[in-house]
DNA sequence: CGGAACATTGAGGATACTCAACTACGGTGG
DNA sequence: CCACCGTAGTTGAGTATCCTCAATGTTCCG
């Protein structure tokens, strides 16, 4: 909702105050983290798969993806990404990245060298946990997206994705009631759920026909959150959140 | 290829010699890891989606999936199993299980308290970076299945997992030439990949008759790697495998 | 020898794709 | 200010991949 960020504002402590209460040495920590903050318009690669990291890319705010791409030059979306993820944590430990990552919208980010975030995790085991267990989550989304693209059809694939993205959106604090606004277009969604642009078009149609989601322009609304979720069969708890505020 | 284990032999401690080289001290911790070793008959669940852990579980040998079952009661295997894997590796940082994990064959298998693992975190720092590393690579694997199932056909999407299947059983030392013992059914092939048994059946043969593939038993053979790893866009880069044996 | 699990086959059908056109909208430049 | 362009969204018709159902063959094991 709120389009600019307060100076000193760091999505990143909101995220893991909701996990554990940081001591002041954390939190310290945490604001002094040397970053090189930039802003980066949407529909721009951030990194490639391939390539070799010596930093990593926090989101303060906008939407992002990770990507991969087929030899024929299919794009399968893996995973959105909000304000407070660092998408390419894992490059901390891996020498090669396997993915790519994009914006989708206009972003600001900000760049914390690897070398930072070992000497963060070294001083601060609280807070190397907490990455760690990041990550974990990560992979949890990962698998519950397998399952979504292999054992659910169109109509309750997109119910589901619909369902997480809100639940994530809401953690956030993005999100205000089953509001909220989402800039991604159905070209996106059809990359992320691997379908046709063509299909998700008929499947937004059918959701907004059966009453279960409404669109203007980028804002999605879930009228009926309940019937959504049990569309979609979400149980957001492989989302690992503390509170649970997501199954609201 | 060897059904029987070297007493004192881990397959752990291989796998992450194949990274670094472990210090005395360090093999010494990992020799001595407390550990409940247990036979466990093929198609037993070990954990359950909804578990709360006190230990995690490595296989020392064997072969297991981990699974997420829909509302519908649709299984999807996540990820296959083998020796020298901690498939619920995870759980030391995240409190409930989102997927269950069951034997495809006979396994042994080792438990690990997570007190344990955390006291040898804490007292060997690379191996807990070995740990995390290893977390992170299943996520690799999984945005590669979420790309597998999302974006490739029928034919294509096996050609793949057999090219992984193979690399990763071979990096595991399982694997001779290109052949290996893989106790998967057709019925298991269906749940990893989103299709059918009847039409994963229907892939095989068309595999078979292109000569990409040969089975007898369970004994995969692949006469023409590079031909199948082209069908499979087989790029073994996910893998984040330290030496290229891999590409062989 | 009988049963169970796995593999295979055929016919018909549904979900999702391809191709192609057309509309709506916002921004840009003349 | 309006024409123009690009992007996003929408629609229709025909098609292909993959599914469902149901039966049959095969292998392994007690």
């Amino acid at each position: 909702m709120r389009s600019s960020i307060r100076p000193g504002y760091n999505p990143l402590i909101r995220k893991l105050e909701s996990i554990f209460t940081l001591t002041d040495d954390e939190r310290q920590a945490l604001e002094h983290l040397p970053m090189q903050t930039t802003a980066i318009k949407e529909g721009q690669d951030i990194v490639r798969e391939g390539d070799r990291l010596s930093r990593s890319c926090l989101i303060l705010s906008g939407f992002a993806c990770t990507y991969k791409t087929t030899a024929q030059g299919k794009r399968q979306i893996v995973s959105f990404v909000i304000a407070g993820d660092i998408p390419d944590l894992q490059s901390l430990h891996l020498k090669v990245l396997d993915n790519s990552f994009s914006t989708i919208s206009p972003c600001s980010v900000g760049f914390v060298t690897h070398d930072a975030l070992r000497d963060l995790c070294t001083c601060y085991p609280r807070i190397a946990s907490a990455f760690w267990r990041e990550t974990l989550i990560d992979a949890a989304i990962f698998r519950e997206w397998v399952m979504n693209v292999g054992r659910r059809d169109a109509y309750h694939r997109m119910a589901h994705i619909l369902c997480e993205l809100m639940v994530r959106m809401k953690a956030a604090g993005l999100a205000e009631g089953h509001v909220c606004d989402l800039p991604i277009t159905q070209v996106e969604f059809a990359d992320a759920l691997g379908l046709t642009t063509v299909h998700v078009n008929r499947v937004f149609q059918q959701l907004r026909g059966d009453g279960l989601i409404v669109t203007q322009g980028t804002r999605l609304t879930i009228p009926d959150w309940d019937k959504l979720r049990e569309v979609g069969e979400f149980d957001p708890m492989y989302l690992h959140l503390e509170h649970a505020e997501a199954a609201a």
